[in-house]
DNA sequence: CCAACTTAATGTAAAAATGACTATAAGGTT
DNA sequence: AACCTTATAGTCATTTTTACATTAAGTTGG
């Protein structure tokens, strides 16, 4: 533990060997429950045994932890071409019980790039027969997520990173839509705000706002089989937004 | 290079060994030539001889990357208690030319998790007796990079994202203050804020945003032998500000 | 000492954005 | 056809923002 050296040593016995991994937290919208999800993977494996954990394993030597997150993030879930983005590294010594130990028994350090990823479930499903250490996927509300002592390694602390980015970005960054199908309505929309930030919203202003930013394409058709006047469907117009920001357009909803 | 194996194999065989490495994007501004500095150092060692780059080294097997930000920065630029917060972590496979060779023979990847770091230079001066691999330390200015080819590594990326990060934050978090003396007028407040964004604020408007959220403290004393009237001299008062965040408020300038 | 100068600080009116609310539209259901 | 539900448009008072004007408080130079 206490192996901190002078400076006249050479310094290069104290410099760390490191094994990477990487960690997904998947947010995902449960309009039904009107709640906010995250997948969770059941450990099948030591250490944490039988503990949830997230979707996310060790990185190569020739990936980039990008790659490894998308990697492991289909052979855990199956989930493939979503939206993922770079959340915080977490590097606590104490934090991965495995280094120095067995197959890592050559290494000091555990540490975790964690990515986030926000996805429709309804087009992204998660595949319940994932091999390698993890037996099952499984969609958990943020706020009804298993006992603390039965998450693995830091993967709350892990969580709460995530969802305050979220939180953070949902207002000024246009993510809100990657929780959504390609068409929507802006009630739906409106309802990720609201999900989202944990408050309810009027629905005459949000709308004045989110169409004055001119990035939503109406689509002319409209919502079908529901027992009320359908709304019509609009789609994020990601061109647009470029061209928008390219002139010093600022999100903000 | 191409290491990938088929999934049949041992998996342990392709976990990547990696070393760690910090770097920190020191900012300060510069109010008399009215721009925004990073600290840079120059290289004495290969690669990249002579080169400018940013203060940092490696990790040690034993200390947090936050750590380790903090004593490179100290040892290579002589700053000490100042704001750091993580950054990203840089990890293109082929960004550090060490990786597999001399002392990193063992690793296949040198990954660096970046910090940023503002600070008030008035309060903060560099020492320019940098021991270890590094000569000299020096301010310059954001828009006047050492020509690039001069930049180490991917250490012309890293800074892009600092810049990117701190305009972004500036508006809806009070990092600001970092870059302020511990005393300052509405007037500094304002330029911080007119340099880090890039564009002219109006000074009335400024005020009357800036004390409206009442979290700064005016001292009653005033700016001395200034040849005009002189400001009145505020503190953010921290305190304050964590308890309006508590009851929900969102800081915003 | 006073006029001129400089920046600080306050005030103000028009314009724009916001929030709460009302009214109407367009479907399905009974 | 009457009614239910949600979509969508519109209204208006209030708040916030913006641009600009005014006054205040110091220094400097004659």
């Amino acid at each position: 533990m206490a192996e901190s050296k002078n400076s006249s040593e050479k310094e290069n016995e104290v410099f760390g060997r490191f094994r990477l991994t990487v960690d997904c937290v998947v947010f995902g919208l449960d309009f039904a429950a009107n709640n906010l999800k995250i997948v969770l993977i059941k450990r099948t494996e030591e250490p944490f045994k039988d503990c949830w954990s997230l979707p996310g394993g060790f990185v190569y030597g020739t990936e980039k932890t990008l790659d490894a997150a998308r990697r492991t993030l289909e052979k855990k879930t199956g989930l493939v071409d979503i939206f993922l983005e770079q959340l915080y590294t977490f590097d606590d010594p104490q934090r991965d019980p495995r280094a120095g130990k067995d197959l890592n028994a050559d290494v000091d350090r555990i540490v975790s790039v964690a990515y986030y990823a926000l996805v429709s479930p309804a087009q992204h499903r998660l595949h319940h027969e994932g091999g390698g250490n993890a037996k099952d996927a499984e969609w958990f509300a943020v706020d009804e997520l298993p006992k603390l002592g039965c998450l693995s390694f830091d993967h709350e602390r892990i969580i709460e990173t995530a969802i305050t980015r979220v939180r953070g970005k949902l207002s000024y960054v246009p993510i809100g839509f990657e929780l959504l199908e390609r068409k929507f309505t802006l009630k739906q929309l409106q309802t990720v705000y609201e999900i989202v930030l944990g408050r309810k919203l009027e629905s005459s202003n949000f709308r004045r706002r989110a169409l004055s930013m001119e990035i939503l394409e109406p689509l002319g058709e409209r919502q079908e089989s529901v027992s009320h006047r359908p709304a019509l469907l609009y789609r994020f117009n990601e061109k647009r937004y470029r061209q928008l920001v390219e002139k010093g357009f600022d999100f903000e909803l």
